[in-house]
DNA sequence: TTGTAAGCGTTATCAC
DNA sequence: GTGATAACGCTTACAA
C-alpha cells in the first residue's frame, strides 16, 4: 500500500473546508448542499476512499463479520459462504473467512484471530464445543453452542420424518437410517430421531445404524450382507444422513448386485446439486441454504440482541433425484 | 463488541511496566527477560489480543488479503478460495472474501472496498477486464490482465495438447473441442488452441465448437446431429473445456443413444471430485488447483516485488474417471 | 451550520 | 534497555 493514499485531510483541503465537514459528508450528516458538493467533487478527484481502519479504530465498529468453517471444498459448506458472504456485501459489510479443517485449537485459535481483528460478529460453523466470549456477536449454525449462542439450522428432525413419509409413500415396507459422522452432537442427528419417531408411529419395520467416523466402510457392508436373504436385500427403502453417504451407500448397493432404485430407494440429505447449481446427486432433502445464510446475517446484525430466539430451525423439502422410483 | 477489551495501557499498568515495553514484547522486539515474562503474564491474565485495527492504522500493514472471485458455489473456485485461505492462514494472514457472480459493477465496486479496507494485496479471479490501481499488490488467476500484473494458471495450453494426446492413446480417431464460456479472453481459451496444435501436428481430423455463454445447448445438438452417419457418430473423442461441460455432453449423448466412454470418449477439464474429496465426475485434465493457490499467495506476498514473472504456468495431468476406456 | 480538538490503540523516535 | 511522546486517519462532542 503506497503513502500516497489521499486522506480526509487532504480532500478537506482540496475542497477549502474542514475536516470535520468532510466526515460528516461521508457519514451522511446533514450539511451544506454547496460544502457536500464541494467535498464530492475533491474526493471524486483526489480518488479519497474513507480509511475503514481508521474508522474501525475510533468508531469501535468495523463493519466486518468472521465466518468460521471447517473446510469450504464441499457443496454445502461453499453454497454457504456464498450465501453469507452475498447477505453481508449486500448489506455492505465485509466478510472474512476462517477454514479450520475441524480442529479444535484451529477453531480456538480462529476465535483469537478473531477478537484481534475486532469484527462485528461472527457466524460459525464449529465440530468441536468451543466457549465463545459473551462480548461477542455470535451466531452458530447446527450446532447448540450454550443457552446464549443462538443456533442457525435446517428443520433436521422434520427433514427426517419427512424421508421417512416419503419412502412408505414410495411403497417400501422396510427402512433403514445409516448415518456417519463426527461422534460430536449436532443438530444434524436429529435427522435420525425423526426418522425413527416416523417409523415407530407408523409401525414400520426399520433399522438404525449410526458409526462414527472412521472405518465405517467394511461396517456398512456386513450390515447389508447379513440382511440378504435369498440373494434379495430385506430392506427396501434406505435413508442416508447427507447426499455423500447416499452416493457411497448406492456404489456399494450396485456392488452388491442390488439395482437403485428398483430394488432399493434412497433418500439423502442437504440437496447438494453438481457444480453448485446442476442436477442433484440424489433423491434427497433438501436444505434451504440460502435461507439458512440469510437468517444467520439478519440474527447477526439485528439491532436489538435481547431477544434473540436460542434456535431457529428452518424448512426443509424433499425432491426426486434418480435413486427413488417417480 | 464490548468497550472492555483491554488495550496495551491496560496490561502495562497490571504489569507495572511502560506501554512502550508492552508494545516491544509483542512485536518481538528485544527487551529485559523478566519485563517480559511480566508482560506475557499480564496479557494471559486480561486476556489481551493486540488489535489489528490500530496497528494497521499505525504501521501500514494489515496482515489482510482479499480474495475476489466470481462465485465460490462451484467445486473449482471452492477450492481455491479452501487452500488460498489455508496457505494464507498458515502464514498468518486473514483473507477477506468478495463474490462478485461476475459483474462488472460488482468486481469494480470490490476494488473500492478493498481499498478501505488497506489490504495487503488481492488476489482476483475475473471475468471483465478492469484497471488495478498499481500502488496494489495484486495477483490474477487465470486471466492476464495487464503487463504489470502477474498472472498464476495451469499450462492450458499444455492440458489442451495432452487431452489430444491421451485421446489417441485411447485409439480414438475423429476427434473434437467442445467450449462454452464467457466470450472475454482468458488463459483458459488455450486449452482449445493447445488440442488443436496437436491434432494438427498428428494431421489427425477433428473439429472445433467454441460457444458463447447463452442458448447453446442446441447447437451442441446440432452439431452432433450432423456428425452422426448411418445411425452412428462420425467423431469418437471429444475433449470438453471443463468437467462441466463433459457431463453435460455426456448426458446429451446418451439421450442421442450413444454410449460413452463404447462409443464415443470424453475428457474434460478441471479435475473436480464429487463432495470436494470424492470421485471424479469425469475423465479430465487435472489442475493443480493447490499449487495454483500457494503460488498465487507466495507472489502475492513475496518481499522483492521487483521481479515476478508475467504470466506463471502451473503443470497438469490427466486421470481417467470413467468417461474413458481404461 | 461549520470549524476545532480530543482521543481510539498502536508503533516508532527519542532522550534517559 | 526503558519510558514518555508524537503520529496514523478518523469520529464526535463542543465551541464558534
Amino acid at each position: 500500500m503506497k503513502k500516497t493514499m489521499p486522506t480526509m485531510k487532504d480532500v478537506a483541503q482540496e475542497a477549502g473546508v474542514a475536516l470535520g465537514t468532510v466526515s460528516k459528508v461521508f457519514n451522511g450528516i446533514a450539511v451544506g448542499e454547496s460544502y457536500r458538493i464541494k467535498v464530492e467533487a475533491a474526493a471524486k478527484k483526489l480518488g479519497y476512499e474513507v480509511n475503514q481502519y481508521a474508522r474501525g479504530l475510533r468508531a469501535g465498529t468495523t463493519s466486518t463479520v468472521a465466518l468460521i468453517l471447517p473446510r469450504v471444498d464441499h457443496p454445502f459448506f461453499s453454497a454457504l459462504a456464498q450465501h453469507i458472504c452475498t447477505a453481508l456485501l449486500q448489506r455492505n459489510y465485509r466478510m472474512l473467512l476462517y477454514v479450520t479443517a475441524a480442529q479444535p485449537e484451529a477453531e480456538r485459535e480462529c476465535l483469537g484471530m478473531v477478537r484481534q481483528n475486532k469484527v462485528d460478529g461472527v457466524i460459525a460453523l464449529t465440530y468441536n464445543q468451543l466457549e465463545v466470549a459473551e462480548e461477542l456477536s455470535f451466531i452458530s449454525i447446527d450446532r447448540c453452542l450454550g443457552p446464549d449462542i443462538p443456533c442457525v439450522a435446517s428443520d433436521n428432525y422434520a427433514g427426517g420424518r419427512l424421508a421417512a413419509e416419503k419412502l412408505l409413500e414410495l411403497e417400501c415396507t422396510h427402512l433403514a437410517f445409516l448415518r456417519v459422522g463426527s461422534p460430536n452432537l449436532s443438530e444434524t442427528d436429529k435427522r435420525g430421531d425423526g426418522f425413527e419417531s416416523y417409523c415407530r408411529s407408523k409401525q414400520v419395520p426399520y433399522e438404525m445404524l449410526r458409526l462414527d467416523d472412521g472405518a465405517e466402510e467394511v461396517q456398512f457392508q456386513d450390515f447389508f450382507r447379513s440382511h440378504i436373504k435369498d440373494g434379495r436385500l430385506d430392506i427396501d427403502g434406505i435413508f442416508c444422513s447427507t447426499d455423500f453417504l447416499a452416493c457411497r451407500i448406492r456404489t456399494m448397493l450396485e456392488e452388491l448386485e442390488l439395482r437403485v432404485p428398483e430394488d432399493v430407494q434412497i433418500i439423502g440429505f442437504d440437496g447438494l446439486r453438481q457444480f453448485g447449481t446442476g442436477e442433484l446427486f440424489c433423491s434427497t432433502i433438501i436444505q434451504p441454504v440460502q435461507k439458512i445464510a440469510e437468517t444467520s446475517v439478519d440474527l447477526l446484525l439485528a439491532k436489538d440482541r435481547s431477544n434473540i430466539p436460542a434456535l431457529v430451525c428452518l424448512p426443509v423439502s424433499y425432491a426426486s433425484g434418480g435413486t427413488t422410483r417417480e
